[in-house]
DNA sequence: TCATGTGAACCGGTTCACAGCC
DNA sequence: GGCTGTGAACCGGTTCACATGA
């Protein structure tokens, strides 16, 4: 009988695993085979004691002198990470971050894609943007429901930020990435995680003036 | 003697403290003058425990049974994040994001201006975006001294992320914030900070795949 | 000999809990 | 009574240091 271990993924540590896997991607493709905790720790910005705890963490395991099995572990951090079938988002807002938003994810990988594109512009509803039809917000439960629809982004001006989301959760969306510089207030069950621009710039704008022995990953 | 206290902020609490800015500024507009560490607390998703301490370790103080003063606190946090002078940045990499970032920012706020931004295109190079100058990334070192320019955002594709960091701190920068999917290796008295949309939305994916009651703040 | 696996120590940040004050 | 200010406890995450194994 196997117990399926509870392992907690912490955000920081996802964001660690994301940087080893895109650096794992690196070191197959120039044909190395084997990777030692210290090699990757140098690419990643990690300590070697921290890849090894990952790399325990995550339940895989190398072999003393040799190192890891670099597709091995490429392959365990893709099962932990990678949903089991493409995760469908909906775009809320085609302004220029939303275009921007588009335009980065088209085609980028097979796990994620954007499949609709909501607005309330009638010179953009209706419109095909960037290979994603967009439709009128009004239209997002509709539309939710009949695609199936499992996250948001949200990209529409701070002060209409929170009544999108409001409406995202009634159309059933489980997770939403917010652009919009203002804290929405949603069920428990849906999961939230804000970029903000200004708030970036401003850490970076801080932290150059005044100096900082912190290690950086991701914002 | 004024012995200039060494507070140091961390990244988190920098997020919060721009969160109670911004709450803080809401509040004022609605002509409220004194708020308690729990009311602030639930419009920024923190406890007051954490906001108290916030604002202890700021060095502002309020009044049992009052509360905080807003515009006092306001105030406060304002003379903390605020640069002395506006901050100059260069945008390197006028894509769709670029473009983005330029329409984000351009009069967002007096403490930060883009003042120039940078490409390889022929078609950009020459011409004003969003009511910025884009000239080629080889002028970068005469621009950043002529101008005076202090960060840089870099929106490049990942395979030139490194090459254009590299350029962005010979050409003097003290800080950048990165779009690029790569991590980037510059000296340590250069201040990065990274901003991965793929990440994030893997992040929001799993988190609303498997639940988490973590408290989210910022990206 | 050199790298992994891991219990234990450590550290910074968060929360508790209560004294002091309006 | 209810809030702030804050030492102390707590907690999760990181690092150390060493036993183990190729």
């Amino acid at each position: 009988m196997i117990v399926e271990a509870r392992l907690m993924v912490s955000p920081r540590m996802l964001e660690r695993l994301s940087a080893y896997r895109r650096l794992l991607a690196k070191w197959i493709a120039e044909k190395r085979e084997r990777i030692y905790s210290h090699e990757l720790g140098a690419l990643a910005g990690a300590t070697p004691a921290q890849v090894r705890r990952d790399v325990m963490t995550i339940g895989f395991t190398g072999s003393p002198a040799r190192g890891y099995d670099a597709t091995g572990l490429l392959q365990r951090i893709g099962e932990l990470l990678d949903p089991q079938e493409p995760v469908r988002v909906a775009l809320l807002g085609v302004g220029f971050l939303g275009r921007a938003v588009l335009d980065y994810f088209s085609g980028r990988s097979p796990n994620y894609a954007i499949v609709a594109a909501f607005d309330v512009s009638s010179e953009k509803v209706g419109r095909v943007i960037h290979g994603v039809r967009c439709y009128h917000i009004e239209e997002l439960d509709e539309q939710a429901r009949e695609q199936a629809i499992d996250l948001g982004v949200i990209a529409v001006p701070a002060p209409v930020a929170q009544s999108v989301a409001e409406r995202a959760c009634r159309a059933g969306l489980r997770g939403l990435l917010n652009f919009a510089p203002a804290k929405l207030h949603v069920p428990p069950e849906v999961h939230v995680e804000n970029v903000d621009l200004a708030v970036s710039l401003e850490k970076v704008a801080f932290f150059a003036r005044h100096g900082s022995r912190r290690r950086e990953v991701q914002s």
